[in-house]
DNA sequence: TTTCAAAATTGTAATCATTACAAATTTGAT
DNA sequence: ATCAAATTTGTAATGATTACAATTTTGAAA
């Protein structure tokens, strides 16, 4: 893993996009920079409240849009059921399996070019997504 | 519109595809190729049950997913709450207004490449998508 | 430090898209 | 005309997300 996170960047970087830092933000903001899974609201809640045992999921939903809305994480919709997050903002594709549902991230170089939002005319652009659905080596395998 | 869809063209598409052509299964391809609004399960009923008053709606639950699986249609997750459907197969993208909800298609021409998924390595890739979020030109006026 | 209003968090109940399932109907080959 | 398979239908269940009101926390001003 090429960054470490630690309370005081994490603190720094919510400061930067415009968060109020509270324990709760702190801890989804942290969760998903280490846990690089795409995880659905279900998933933080079930880890977080562990170290955080009075937190609610009303919370992780609130602090999920927000974090999106301030551009500090991303927001997946390419799972037909859940929400995805990923604390990750730079620009890469994902790809889900339609057989184990697992979502990774797809690297920039392994496609042509990234859409150029700029070049849609008559809109606003506001953020671009490339998703890919297919089959992940595992899965092949087993069958 | 380029293209004129008939009773007998439409049926002819879904046995090509490998779809048994029964009638809602055509009114619901006639529908989506007539209607390029990405609409979802909800305005498809509501809309069809005028000429078909005993369709239901598992019935387009059941019509989309297996249009969607024989990849004559295409199943849209840029909404984070509902699926939306196109009846157009080619290669485009989507933008979805944040404001007002609607989806519209994006020609590939605007955008510099359109992701090549066979250069994806180690999975078997069924299909790609490109959505844009942002704000349309109507929902800008009003601001 | 005390006070107090605004912000944030929490728990519960409601919403609503989607799915499960079993019964009823239709289809198509014999 | 028969009958099994495929399709359609209606209802009930599921489950992610949101609404909302109550509680708690925060942080500035006295």
């Amino acid at each position: 893993m090429a960054e470490q996170w630690n309370i005081n960047t994490v603190k720094q970087y919510l400061i930067e996009k415009d968060i109020k830092p509270s324990v709760q933000r702190l801890a989804v903001m942290t969760y998903l920079l280490e846990h690089r899974t795409h995880p659905t609201v279900e998933e933080i809640f079930n880890d977080l409240k562990d170290k955080i045992p009075t937190i609610s999921k009303t919370t992780i939903y609130n602090t999920l849009k927000l974090l999106a809305l301030k551009k500090a994480i991303l927001s997946i919709t390419i799972d037909e059921k859940m929400v995805r997050y990923d604390g990750y903002v730079d620009r890469h594709a994902h790809f889900i399996c339609l057989s184990c549902g697992k979502v990774v991230d797809v690297p920039l170089k392994e496609m042509i070019e990234f859409p150029k939002t700029e070049n849609v005319e008559g809109f606003a652009l506001e953020e671009t997504h490339v998703y890919h659905r297919g089959y992940c080596m595992d899965c092949l395998k087993e069958n």
